[in-house]
Formats: structure tokens, sequence, C-alpha cells
DNA sequence: TGGTGTGAATACTTTCACAGCC
DNA sequence: GGCTGTGAAAGTATTCACACCA
């Protein structure tokens, strides 16, 4: 297994684990099972346990994991034990609520440049770092050595921002835009497209607006013994 | 899975498959080929093939497929014929951003209730919808026939929200609340996660000089067979 | 005893490759 | 000739089930 490939969708699961570890240690746990994991998020033990597998032996047989040792494993695992700059492009509705994130710096992230096309954004100043033209990107991408751009501008100017940042040195696009980014092998993109998870739960539900006359009633759920969403997908 | 006959997978596809066709309809084409299609979006012509294959023979053989007629097959399967009203819970920086995308009505979906915590937001008006109360959240929601639902309150909010929207009678969510949601098996939920989308990419990207002394590094991955942004260059 | 790590089995997804039809 | 739809094959991912160990 160390020298075989890890499979993409279990790297998408390592910051899951990770969240549900910080709080567990945020409510005074020191070690936890395979088993309990599987609970918080809806998958099974053995997927738990494989997906470490690929990694490393990190637990006790017959104790399971301690908790501030697995996170920092998997945070060495994801290259999170230091903070990543990140570039911004776009500074409409989208990009400004991005820019005014509080999530990115506790989780390893620090937006530390932006870029807008409109003059009336140019220039404006968001958290202590000023808005630059787009004409600017690579330059800048460049100078500070970013390696993870995100995107939030309209679909039709998505792929040239995309070309930018790549062209400044980005590696790793996090895409707000509906659009397909065309981009070589060696940079990843992933995609946060909300319409789309909209438009894919709607098969799931019947069309009418009638509650079906034997739909299950609030009553009857049991939302302790999960058999959460999760499984069914995989990122958004 | 929920269906029986259709994997997730194939259904989460098909509004990317829409977003193209609605590209090549405004642009004037009339026709198009499943290569084109895998071209445009970074899969292969097969997997499209087979994807439209669960739901009927779409195309025409030495043809292709007709836009237009393409279009109406997958927005029927998707029961995206029709308007979905939808419930969001969350009016901090996320929800407001969310209650004023401009995105939702031109895709299928209309913000018909926003729910508060917070008197401050309580009774504000977005897009000419009073923000009510998140004790509300019941009661409106089963009143107004709403099944779907968007989570944009802080994590350790998510799970009540959830209940509330589900006792209400919401079948899918949309949750932008980092936490997994504990869900009867006949609701949906999806995920919106950026950080953990960045988490996961970082895996990929070396840090700074340094390679892994030892565990697995990332030319080890194989992404090129995971991520359609980047297969697509490999097809082009 | 309780829980890990992992071969083997199973389940799922994609791709190949080609018959068939326009 | 060109392109779909689909059996069959190949490739991935998950789950089972148990040896093994603290």
């Amino acid at each position: 297994m160390r020298n075989g490939a890890v499979p993409d969708v279990v790297i998408r699961r390592l910051p899951l684990y990770l969240r549900v570890l910080h709080r567990l240690r945020r409510e005074g746990h020191r070690t936890v099972s395979s088993e309990e994991l599987a609970h918080y998020l809806g998958l099974t033990a053995a997927q738990i346990r494989r997906d470490f597998s690929y990694f490393g032996r990190f637990g006790k047989q017959g104790y399971g994991y301690e908790v501030d040792a697995l996170i920092r494993e998997l945070e060495a695992v994801l290259h999170l034990d230091r903070t990543w700059d990140v570039a911004l492009v776009g500074y409409g509705h989208l990009g400004q609520a991005i820019a005014h994130y509080r999530g990115f710096v506790p989780n390893g992230f620090r937006i530390t440049a932006i870029f807008a096309k409109s003059p009336e954004h140019i220039g404006q100043i968001a958290n202590g770092i000023v808005v630059l033209p787009e004409t600017e990107i690579e330059r800048v991408v460049r100078e500070l050595g970013i390696r993870i751009g995100i995107i939030a501008v309209p679909a039709d100017a998505a792929q040239e921002v995309a070309e930018r940042l790549i062209a400044g040195g980005v590696r790793a696009i996090l895409n707000y835009a509906p659009a397909t980014l065309h981009v070589p092998s060696h940079v990843i993109v992933r995609e946060i497209d909300p319409i789309s998870a909209l438009q894919s739960m709607t098969f799931y539900l019947p069309r009418m607006d009638e509650v079906p006359a034997n739909g299950v009633s609030h009553e009857d759920v049991d939302f302790t013994a999960a058999l959460p969403a999760v499984r069914r997908q995989a990122t958004s």
C-alpha cells in the first residue's frame, strides 16, 4: 500500500475526519474508535480503517486512535501543518462574502491577494488587502508564491481567470463559477456548485406538491440511528 | 440507493450536462455529439452515452443529440420542469449572500421563506421576503409545502435546524454548515464545503521544496483518474 | 476483551469495442 | 461515414470477516 496510489475519494474524506476529530478534542475526548468516527460521519468503520491504512498504522488494537496524534498525522498527510496563501479573484457579491469569511484562517488558509475586474471594486480594501485589477494576477501571484486560487467570477470569465492564475504558478483552484475549467494535468480543480447540488436532489423528490398520504411523519423518525445522506455523495 | 436503478453518481452529472447544453443552445448549436459533450465536460463520450441510457434513447445514430430535445428530457428526469420553493435558514453573512443570489430563479429554484435566530435579523426583508424566527420553521414550511431547505447556520446549530426543516416536510437539504447531518433515509443531503475542498487539494501540493521523506508523495497519486477537470486534457 | 489492519469478496463505475441504424 | 446504445471487460471502491495484538 505504501507505494500504491491513494484514491482521490479517500483524500476527499480526510478533511471530514479532521473536522470530527477537532470537535472531539474540543469536547475532551482523548481517544476514538473507527466505530465512533463512522457513526459521526455516516460511514462504516471498515472504510475508515481502510482509509487510514493508506498512510500508516495510526491506531492501537483494543484501544482505538488517540485523537491528538491522529489529528497530527492527518494534518501532516494533507500538508496542513502550515498556512497556505490563497488568491481570490472576483469581488462581486460572492467574492466579497468569501473575502470576509472568517473560517479560512483557523483551517489553514489565508487570503493574501484579491483581484477584480470592475473599476468600482479595484482599490477597495478587504481585511487590509487592497483589491487589485485582474491584469495583475500573474505578476502578484508569482511574486507572493501563491499556489491556491479561488475563482468567484461569472462563468464566462472563469476560464481566462484560471489561465492567469496558472500562469502565475497556482496549482489548485477552488471554482465557484458554474463552468468547467480546462486546465493542465498538474493543476487540481474542485467545484463549488450549489445549483448543480440542488438540481441533482430534485430527481429524488416526487414531482407533485402534495405530501404523499403514506408519507413518513417526523415522529417516526430516528435521528440517532443515523444513515446519513453523506454516503450517497462525494463532494460538492 | 434511493432510486434503486440509477446510480447517484450519474444523477449528479446530469446538471452539468444541462449547464453545457444551455450554453450550446444560447450559442446557436442545434445538435451535439457525445464526443463534443465529453470534451466540454472533461468526461468520456462512452460515459455520457451510458449515463443517458439509464433514462432512454435520446440520440440519433450518425447524427448525435438534438440540443433542445435533450434539455427537455434531462429537465424532465430531474423534475426541473417546474419551479421549486426553497426555505433558507440562517441570515448571517452567508445567508444574506444566498438570499440575494440571482442564480436560483433561472435554474428552477425560488427562495420563499427565510429564517434566522438573531433578533437583529428577524423582521428584515430580503427580496420581498420577511425574515422569520427559527421557531416558525416547521409551521411555515408545512403551510407553504416546501420540500427543499438550505442550511446556512453555524455548525453547532445545523442538526437542530435540519430536524425542524424535516419536521415541516423538507426532503432535500443543501447544507452549507461544516457539520455532518444525521437525517432519516427519506431525506437527501448535499454538502457545500469549501474548507474541505481546499484541504483535500493541499494533499497534492508539495510543501515548498520538501518531498515527504516517507509516506505517500503526491507523485504516487493518480489524480488524473479521479479528477474530471484534469482528465479532459489527456482526451483532447 | 475490544478494536485494529488487511486479504478476499463483493459492489459499483468506467471504458472498450462493436453491432446496428441514420 | 458517423455516431448511438450497450454487452462484456476492466478498473475502483467498499465491505466482510478474521488473524492478531495491547
